[in-house]
DNA sequence: AAAATATAGTTGACCAGGAAACTAGATCGG
DNA sequence: CCGATCTAGTTTCCTGGTCAACTATATTTT
């Protein structure tokens, strides 16, 4: 057998840690909404109409960073859960809003404690200052590298 | 309206960012890859193998994190771009293992190439020290929440 | 040794999201 | 004011996973 290059490991690349933390926490918070029959894309979905005037599902889009035709299907699920309204704009025949519904209102405030509790879970036993420390670097990288859109997975 | 209880803000959280910067890093990592008509999994699958004696398909899933089945779809993609072989073991009726073809041995350190590039690209503007601290606080989360397998996604 | 159980891998049904074609309505330029 | 173009949302097709049922072989129990 021929002898192989040495090459750089996986674990060389602090790429592939922030995706193993970030993959962890993000799975369990998946499980934590799974028990309210809700996914993560669903939540931040919810999350953002939250608080805010009915928006357009294109802004949606754009924010959270999916497709519309993503947008679309995700609105048909929380339409049918109820949590959220499809609203067709009077002035535009095109344009629409979604908005939570009461039953959404109410819900969302409930997934926040969870999504509280998750990142406890995992930063918790980090120091406040290590915290800090931590943050700060993810928000240096994403103003960098010019991350806007919200993470869905 | 009723007024909605204040809840924590989606920026609040370290999870949230986490998943900010891992996700834009592994998209950019994605369309290297797709570059050379290779997903982030197959990539994941065939890094695993490099240097290793041929391994069975279901050590692959537990070390990867996919199931069996997925494991078992994604070897049929790489065997079809002959990167990889199936072999089924003489001893053992049910067991096969999955190694890289002379041409996957060859591919491997090229694509270890983009996965540098990535990562130098995201993180080569923080500071030595910066990666090091980043490095130290994401391998003590990976430690301190048990994460044994490797990040797909 | 036969029956029961466990294990390795595959398969099929299903689901979520992306890309691109499509529909309907708005706007712009002559 | 009419055709061209643009925009908002939907739909269709595709991909790549999970889950659970299935097939075939091994192992354990009796």
């Amino acid at each position: 057998m021929t002898s192989n290059p040495r090459i750089s490991d996986l674990t060389d690349h602090l790429g592939f840690w922030l995706r193993t933390v970030s993959n962890h926490v993000s799975q369990s918070f998946a499980a934590k909404l799974a028990d309210r029959n809700i996914t993560v894309a669903e939540w931040v979905v919810m999350r953002s109409l939250y608080g805010n005037e009915p928006m357009a599902p294109s802004r949606l889009a754009a924010d959270i960073g999916m497709t519309r035709g993503a947008i679309t299907k995700l609105a048909d699920r929380l339409i049918a859960k109820s949590l959220i309204i499809r609203r067709s704009s009077e002035e535009d025949g095109r344009a629409q809003t979604l908005g939570l519904t009461k039953r959404g209102v109410e819900l969302v405030p409930q997934l926040a404690v969870l999504a509280d509790g998750n990142d406890a879970e995992f930063f918790g036993t980090l120091s406040a200052g290590e915290r800090r420390t931590l943050e700060k670097l993810l928000r240096r990288l994403a103003e960098q590298g010019d991350m806007r859109t919200m993470p869905i997975d």
